[in-house]
Parts: C-alpha cells; sequence; structure tokens
RNA sequence: GGGCUCGUAGAUCAGCGGUAGAUCACUCCCUUGGCAUGGGAGAGGCCCCGGGUUCAAAUCCCGGCGAGUCCA
C-alpha cells in the first residue's frame, strides 16, 4: 500500500527550490517556494487576497482570457481544439450533461481505444453544473456554467509488450512538465511565485483514480492537475479516499482543469466572481429591473460581497448563517442588508442561467420532459421565476440570445423561437395551477382548514407547483399552508413505491460459445447489391429450436442499427437451410437456422433478396427523412432512435412542437426532391477524428460506433455515420411517403413513413379506405369531407327532434288514462303502466306524471326488464326502495335518490308479475 | 426510462355508478337617450376513442389516443 506521497516528489519542485509542508489548520500537504509560509493558502485557512487587489498585471474579459490560455499552449506545441456540446449524453450514456474538459473524451479515448483528436492539445470547454444551482449568485464564486480551460495528454506506457493495442503510444509529458507549464503560465500573468501554493489531492472519480494537484494563489483555487493513472482493482496497491484500491494503468492522461471565469475573476478583483464575467448583462439587468443604490449604499453591497468572499459559505445555509456576522462587521441592520443585497443575487443569477440556457439551446438541446431537455426546461423555468421576483421585463428570449450572441452561436433564431415556446408553456402551467390552488383555497376557507400537506405534494408532482406559489396564492385568500421541512422527500416517496423491475437483458445468444470464434468476414459491405456467397461453415451450435451456425465470411447483414435481420437460405448438395435471424456477437456473425449444414462444409448462402432490398430502401430513407425534417424544422433537430421493417419505417426527433400538416407535407417534398436527384449513395471507412473535423457531431445520429475507422454513409449532401445496409442511389429508394407523425413524448416527434413499393402498398391502403367511404356515402371520393360534415349534423338533428318527440310523447301518454292501473296512496294516485320503450322513454314519461303530481312506476321490456319509479315531492314513497322490489323480482336490482329511481333485471317473462305486485310493495314502502 | 394527474358546452371547470350542470362568452327580449351595467329567455354536449364489469357507466376496470407534471 502506499499514499502516493512519492508520486508528488516531482523533479520540478526539487529544481526550482519548492518545499513540501503540512498546513497547521487542515493538514494538507502542499509544495512552495515561500521559505515563511506556513498555511496552504486555501479557504478558509486564509481569505481571499484579491479582491479590489487583482491578481495579474492585466485585466481580462473572458474573451480574452480564454485566448490568452489557448495561445499560450499553442505556442507551446498544443493543438487547439473546438469545444465539445454540453450535452454529453451525443457521445456518452452515463452522463447528461459535459461537466469537464475530460468528459470530452471518456470512455474511448481515455482508455486507448479511439485517438485523440490530437495530442498534446488545448480546449476551452463549456461545462454545466447543476448541482451548484441553489449557490448561484448567492456565494460570490458559483456559477452553473463555465468554461474549464485545459491542456491534455494521453500517454501510454513505453515498455508494453504490444504497444500497438493502444490508441496511441509513447509518453508526451507527465507531472512535472504539467506543473512546469502552470507554473510558466501565472509568471506570465505577472504572479509573484512566492505566492502560489500546489497542494497534494488525490483525484478519484468514475472508476479512475491518480494523484492531483490544486493550485492556490491568493486564496483562489485557479487550476487542478489531475494525472490519471489508475483504475479500479480489488487488489491494486493504491488505497484510495473512496475507500477501493485502484492499480496502474497502461495508458495515462494529462487532465487539468482552469476555470475561465475564475482567472477573468482574478485578473480583474472585483467583489464577486459574476460581476468580471458578467458586465454587460448585470448593468442591463440592474437597470431593467430598476435596482438602484445610493453611493453609501453601493458602497455597503460593495463590502458585503468583499466580506461573503472571505467566508467559508459553499452552500446557501452558510450564506444565511454569514449574513448576520457580515451585517454586524459592517454595523447596519440584517434585514437591510438582505433587502440591498437579495435583488443582486437574483440578477447574479439570471446572467448565470441565461448563459447556461444559451450553451444548452445553442448546442441544440430541445426542452422536453426527459433527459437533458428536463434539465433545460428547469433552467429555463427557475430563470423566468427569478427575473418576475426582481422585476425584470425584458423578454426571456432577449436575454438569453444576449448570451447566445456573445458565444458565437449560429442558431440564434432557433433559440429564441425555443425560450418563447418554452415561456409560453410555463405561462399556460402557471395559469393551470393557479385555478387549481384558488380551486383548493375556496374549499379549504369554507372548511377553515390549512391546505394539507398531501394537495402540495401532488400539486408540485403532478401539476408543477411550487409551495412557495401555493403559499402566495392561499395567502391572499386567507387560508394557511404549511409547508413541511422534509417536503422534497415526501415527493421523492411518491416516486419509490413502484418495484424496480429487472429483466436481466434476456439475452438470447450465450456469448461465450463464441469466443473462441475468429471475426467474420463482412461480405454485405463489400456490395450491398450482392444476396449470394459461398462461406465454410466454421462451426454449428444447437438450439432448443434450430442452430447457430458460424461461417468465415457472410453476405447476411445481422440486426443492428435498427435495421432487421436479413433472411435467407444456406445450401450444401445435400441439404437447404432456412436463415430466420441473424445477430452479430462481438464481430462473430451467427446464423439462427432451422437445420444443421455441417460442420467444416462449404455452402452457398442466399439472401432474400426481396426483403433485403425493403430493408435498404427504408434505411436510405431514413437518413433522408432526417435530412429533409432538419431542413424543414431546423438545425436542432435530431435523431433520437429509428427502426426499419420491411414495410414502413420510423424515425424519432427531437423537435419542440409538434409537427403541423403543412410541415409534414414539406418535409415529404423535400424527400421526394432528394429521391428524385438520384443522387449516388456511397460508404466511406474514414478516421474517426477526420470525420469528425469535417462533418461535425451531426454525423452521430443514430449513435457513436467505437474503433478508429468508422463507416460514413454519403446520400447527396447527407451524411452519417452508419453501419446498415443502403441503396446504391437515393432513386432507387422510388418514393418515400410520411403516413404520420405522433408526439412520443415532450421534445420527440415520431416520423412514420414508407418507400418504394411500400409506399404505393400505404398509399393504396389509405385510398380504399376513402374509397369504401365514397361509396358507402355514395359520393365522389373529393366530397367525402364535405358529405361526412353534413351526415353527421344532421344526424345531431335528428337526435335533438326524437329527443323532442320523446318528450312530446311521454307527455300524450301521461295525460291519456287507457293504459295502466291507477292505484290510490293515502289521497296520492298511483300509475304503474307497462310501456315498452327505452330508458329515456320512461324517463319522460316518468317525468310527465310527476309534473301532475302523481307517483309513476313505469315497466318496459324493450330491453330486458327495466323499470323507472318517480314520486312527486311532499309524498312519502321512497322510489329506490320501490324499484329495488321490483327489480329483485325480475332477477336484477336497482336504485337511485328517493325522489327518482331506475332499475332492471334480465328476467322479461316476469315483468308482468313483478308490474301485479306493484301496487303491494307501494302499500308496503308507504307503511315502512 | 419510471411515477403521478387530467381529457365533460366556444373557454374555464363541477359532477365520479341512478334524469349531464355552473360561470364566462354567444343569440334574442326587457331596462337606458346611448354606453357601462342590470333583469329575463334561448341556443350550444359522439361526457377523447375502443373493450369489459353492471339492471344501469361521463362516473369503476383494461387498452389506445391526446395533454400536463415530477424524478433519474
Amino acid at each position: 500500500m502506499s499514499d502516493l506521497e512519492e508520486e508528488y516528489r516531482l523533479e520540478y519542485f526539487e529544481e526550482n527550490g519548492f518545499e513540501r509542508r503540512e498546513c497547521p489548520e487542515c493538514g494538507a500537504h502542499f509544495w512552495t517556494r515561500d521559505e515563511a509560509r506556513e498555511l496552504c493558502g486555501e479557504p478558509p485557512c486564509e481569505p481571499y487576497g484579491f479582491i479590489d487587489n487583482p491578481g495579474f498585471d492585466e485585466e481580462y474579459s473572458l474573451e480574452e482570457m480564454r485566448e490568452a490560455f489557448l495561445s499560450f499552449f499553442e505556442e507551446r506545441g498544443h493543438e487547439r481544439i473546438d469545444p465539445y456540446p454540453v450535452a454529453a449524453n451525443r457521445w456518452r450514456d452515463d452522463v447528461l450533461l459535459t461537466q469537464a474538459s475530460v468528459y470530452d473524451f471518456q470512455p474511448l479515448i481515455t482508455s486507448g481505444t479511439t485517438p485523440p483528436p490530437a495530442n498534446p492539445l488545448t480546449i476551452s470547454q463549456p461545462c454545466i453544473r447543476m448541482q451548484d444551482i441553489d449557490n448561484v449568485g448567492k456565494t460570490g464564486r458559483h456559477t452553473m456554467a463555465f468554461e474549464m480551460m485545459a491542456h491534455h495528454a494521453f500517454n501510454a506506457r513505453e515498455d508494453l509488450e504490444d504497444p500497438d493495442q493502444y490508441a496511441y503510444q509513447g509518453e508526451v509529458y507527465w507531472k512535472d512538465q504539467t506543473v512546469a507549464y502552470c507554473d510558466e503560465l501565472l509568471q506570465e500573468m505577472g504572479v509573484d511565485p512566492e505566492e502560489v501554493t500546489y497542494i497534494e489531492d488525490p483525484w478519484v472519480g468514475g472508476g479512475n483514480a491518480g494523484p492531483a494537484i490544486e493550485v492556490i494563489y491568493r486564496g483562489l483555487e485557479l487550476a487542478t492537475l489531475v494525472f490519471m493513472s489508475m483504475e479500479q482493482d480489488p487488489d491494486g496497491e493504491f488505497l484510495m479516499k473512496d475507500g477501493n484500491r485502484y492499480s496502474k494503468m497502461d495508458t495515462y492522461v494529462v487532465d487539468t482543469g482552469y476555470g475561465l471565469e475564475r482567472w477573468t475573476w482574478m485578473s480583474q478583483g472585483t467583489p464577486t466572481v459574476y460581476e468580471a464575467v458578467y458586465p454587460e448583462m448585470i448593468d442591463f439587468l440592474t437597470d431593467n429591473a430598476g435596482i438602484e443604490h445610493a453611493d453609501e449604499e453601493a458602497a455597503i453591497v460593495h463590502d458585503a460581497a468583499r466580506l461573503a468572499g472571505n467566508l467559508d459559505i459553499d452552500d446557501v445555509e452558510d450564506v444565511e448563517a454569514a449574513r448576520g456576522d457580515i451585517a454586524a462587521e459592517l454595523g447596519v441592520d440584517v434585514d437591510r442588508l438582505r433587502e440591498l443585497i437579495e435583488p443582486l443575487e437574483t440578477v447574479y443569477a439570471i446572467a448565470d442561467h441565461c448563459r447556461t440556457l444559451a450553451y444548452m439551446l445553442g448546442d441544440e438541446i430541445v426542452p422536453s420532459n426527459v433527459g437533458t431537455g428536463y434539465l433545460a426546461r428547469m433552467v429555463l423555468r427557475r430563470t423566468k421565476r427569478l427575473c418576475d421576483r426582481v422585476g425584470v421585463d425584458a423578454p426571456l428570449d432577449e436575454l438569453v440570445d444576449m448570451q447566445a450572441e456573445r458565444l458565437g452561436y449560429r442558431n440564434r433564431d432557433t433559440v429564441r423561437d425555443i425560450v418563447r415556446t418554452e415561456v409560453e408553456k410555463y405561462r399556460e402551467t402557471l395559469d393551470r395551477g393557479t385555478r387549481k390552488v384558488e380551486g383548493l383555497a375556496a374549499e379549504y376557507r369554507e372548511r377553515g382548514e390549512p391546505i394539507p400537506v398531501d394537495e402540495l405534494v401532488e400539486l408540485y408532482d403532478s401539476h408543477g407547483v411550487h409551495p412557495d406559489i401555493v403559499e402566495d396564492i392561499a395567502a391572499e385568500r386567507g387560508v394557511s399552508v404549511e409547508v413541511p421541512d422534509d417536503f422534497y422527500a415526501l415527493v421523492a416517496d411518491r416516486h419509490s413505491s413502484g418495484e424496480e423491475d429487472e429483466d436481466g437483458g434476456t439475452d438470447q445468444f450465450d456469448t461465450e460459445r463464441f469466443e473462441g470464434l475468429p471475426e467474420t468476414d463482412r461480405l454485405y459491405y463489400e456490395d450491398q447489391e450482392r444476396f449470394e456467397f459461398e462461406a465454410v461453415v466454421l462451426d454449428v451450435f444447437e438450439r432448443e429450436d434450430g442452430y447457430d451456425v458460424v461461417l468465415d465470411q457472410t453476405m447476411f447483414y445481422p440486426e443492428g442499427g435498427g435495421q432487421p435481420s436479413d433472411h435467407g437460405t444456406l445450401s450444401t448438395d445435400d441439404t437447404t437451410v432456412e436463415v430466420t435471424d441473424v445477430q452479430n456477437v462481438d464481430g462473430v456473425i451467427v446464423h439462427r437456422t432451422d437445420g444443421d449444414p455441417g460442420t467444416g462444409e462449404i455452402v452457398r448462402g442466399q439472401v432474400d433478396s426481396g426483403r433485403r432490398r425493403r430493408l435498404m430502401r427504408h434505411h436510405t430513407a431514413t437518413h433522408i427523412v432526417g435530412h429533409a425534417a432538419r431542413q424543414v424544422l431546423g438545425d436542432h433537430v435530431r435523431q433520437a432512435g429509428a427502426q426499419k421493417y420491411t414495410t414502413s419505417a420510423r424515425l424519432d426527433v427531437k423537435h419542440y412542437e409538434s409537427i403541423t400538416r403543412e410541415e409534414v407535407r414539406e418535409i415529404e417534398r423535400v424527400a421526394n426532391d432528394l429521391v428524385m436527384e438520384n443522387a449516388p449513395v456511397t460508404q466511406q471507412w474514414i478516421d474517426r477524428n477526420d470525420a469528425e473535423s469535417e462533418y461535425g457531431f451531426d454525423i452521430y445520429q443514430g449513435g457513436i460506433p467505437g474503433g478508429e475507422q468508422i463507416r460514413l454513409i454519403h446520400a447527396g449532401t447527407d451524411t452519417q455515420a452508419c453501419g446498415g445496409t443502403h441503396v446504391t442511389r437515393t432513386g432507387d429508394i422510388g418514393t418515400i411517403k410520411l403516413l404520420g407523425t405522433e408526439r412520443i413524448q415532450d421534445g420527440i416527434v415520431r416520423l412514420t413513413y414508407a418507400a418504394g413499393d411500400a409506399a404505393i402498398e400505404a398509399t393504396q391502403e389509405t385510398e380504399d379506405a376513402l374509397y369504401e367511404t365514397a361509396e358507402v356515402l355514395d359520393v365522389d371520393p373529393t366530397e367525402v369531407p364535405e358529405t361526412a360534415r353534413r351526415f353527421f349534423e344532421e344526424w345531431k338533428e335528428r337526435g335533438k327532434r326524437i329527443e323532442e318527440l320523446k318528450e312530446e310523447l311521454a307527455a300524450v301518454r301521461a295525460g291519456s288514462d287507457d293504459a295502466g292501473k291507477e292505484v290510490d296512496l293515502d289521497g296520492t294516485t298511483a300509475v304503474v303502466r307497462r310501456l315498452d320503450g327505452d330508458m329515456d322513454e320512461l324517463r319522460a314519461t316518468a317525468n310527465a306524471l310527476v309534473e301532475d303530481g302523481r307517483v309513476a312506476v313505469l315497466g318496459s321490456g324493450a330491453d330486458g326488464a327495466q323499470f323507472v319509479v318517480a314520486v312527486p315531492e311532499g309524498v312519502a314513497v321512497d322510489a329506490g326502495e320501490v324499484v329495488g322490489e321490483l327489480a329483485g323480482l325480475v332477477g336484477g336490482g336497482g336504485g337511485g335518490p328517493p325522489d327518482f329511481a331506475q332499475g332492471g333485471g334480465p328476467d322479461t317473462d316476469r315483468l308482468d308479475d313483478a308490474l301485479e305486485e306493484a301496487p303491494a310493495i307501494l302499500r308496503q314502502v308507504l307503511n315502512a
């Protein structure tokens, strides 16, 4: 076991007169040139030393600092790399957002599977950390959006037996050079090297670990230098702070992080980081919200911010606790201080949130109720709330656009459109919620009770209404609300009730069996128009209901990329077996068959070409529909999933609104234009980094493949990384017919379409339905809508007329005395009558009789035996009881309120008997 | 990916096994010199769709479609 101490004994430290010290306050070990230094330099051991006293020779804006950093490393042999999107889920599925520059290179590059885009490289990577959201604006130093400036070097051990197993070889540079660069950069900024401390602080994360150094200057952590070189290993030599053991890896990576905002802040020495990073926006917002401070007030605010920076505040509770101390020190009342500072804190948060939104939406995240889209929506709504609270009335899309412009995004119109759409949606949600709360408030005021907690939870969880909003609205109506401290825990409880289902991925292929076999040669990439081949049977595995056949090469496409597998046959001279499924198991292609062709045999393979051609058309059509949708709806349209069949295909795309009929027609038109262009569809194997730099991240519509070489499909101007089989020219698709759109979740729209003969079939089906309808209506197909409308209107008219006639009929019946039996009940007349109509007629007749002041007992045998009993006001007969008795006689039941009841039963034969009994039942009930 | 809520008149919603309702908007009449308003009358419903349970379903159950919301 080792505690890594050796790892920090750098030659650079030795040669430059550094000494290793232990901080008496916090116990951390650190390196310094200053012989007199005792403390590590980091808060809380030491306060900030740069507020009102900038730490660099010159002031830098955000943009200037970014440029200074990147060119510094460029001049020292690093290639400058464009930043990656903040939506990290685009290239990895374990996280949603980019939170550090090294995220760009995980996991494929850090593990050595894929070469880096350059080595060494430098980058300024936008990052978003949602976990700091509550602190933003308040602590003076937390931001949700930030850029992590970095230089990275990817190294592999030089003593490896097989260096080519990794995508990069040898050492570029390691710890000494990394610290030397950092030191040099600081000095170039005008920093006195005696003031800098390098604190030992081992790093652990995501299964990797390594020594790391925090770079502290005037109380501010300016950089972290991480030397990622270990991986988790139960038998490892190193025990790290997470309690796990780690061992050295063959690859080791220089992972540095220099906070752009902090460097900018250091150069300006403003009280908070926000004033250094967003000066224009803060001016705009305070002006817009009408926040003005007299000189004396401004001085208080300034001093309070400076003091806050010196305190150990890392979250919101600390801020509240610290506020009292600060007020005391300034000799100001704490409430007055809060009154002065809170609006500013809100403004700071708005500026930061707008930058966050600019990154998110600029990088084409579409707000939604799932995934990164949900995070974007949350930030947006929070920002809107903050604006409302502090009185900023500038439209949110304008505020976000200010940041988007500054960050150089080109899709600003779409971003604004999305923000407007979202603000409108939020307004509707708020309106709905407000009405709901008002209703509840009225209800509970009546009862004189506070609104209970479960209603609060329901309002938040199901309707998105925050408890504070409920409190506000309820207070206006004089109803109290108690929000429990564990409110969010209660919400969480509602989510954990369901059992987690785990169906361990019923892997129908036992992958271990194929491990010893060589990867199958994939002939289907060589010629996508050939469907016959010869191959040698390498092995055959018997299964419960068939066989798994492995060949040396195959033309059969295995299921993948949303394209189902090929079907067909394998034949020897003696036998022919059917191929019903094909899967790729780590490069070994497995054919599921109904017979055993014989190991070692040479087989002729025949792919079902009709099926394959249909799948190819649908696959190429999928690329084209995606391309067309992007053109019609905007650049943010991105594939969220796709599946191809022989008769149709579907493509799920991210979009923030539902698609209109006009847009469908336009997409269809653009797609078919591409088909008619008859452009060649070509495949290209290319180095992944070349592909990315030439075509951008948008080639990864269907997910990110591994490996150094990736396969691109070019269809006209559309380029995508894709492993599927495609037609040779777009014209081979024949035609593309959109069959429908459907919103499968908020922010994702599904397009369903058919290509080629499948398109014709689908169209014919639709036409058949129309023609058949036209025939039934006996009109021309073009007149169907008008006729249907007319028929529907007439149908409604008739329904109403029938109702009226029934009423009239009932009145007439009630007035006539030719049928039925009259019974006297203590002076009230009861009419017992059989009347074979439906329930409506019985009810109407009964009502008419009641109008006359008579009790009605009506029975019908029209649909089973049915009764209606109605009683005028003031007569002591319970209609429900009477019906209950009568219905019992026909084998059913019934009931209702005392003045009007219905019932019935299946024994129609006994209806008359039951009516015979009615007078007796009436008297019995009357006497009861 | 999971949880929860909601689809009833043009709009907002109530009703939650037993005769489909309220408010606003709409039409007409009255009050007024006119308007705001006030009084009265009327029209307007495949109670989202499809199954099931029941004597009886807007109401309960299942499935679908549509919308909203919270969490990972």
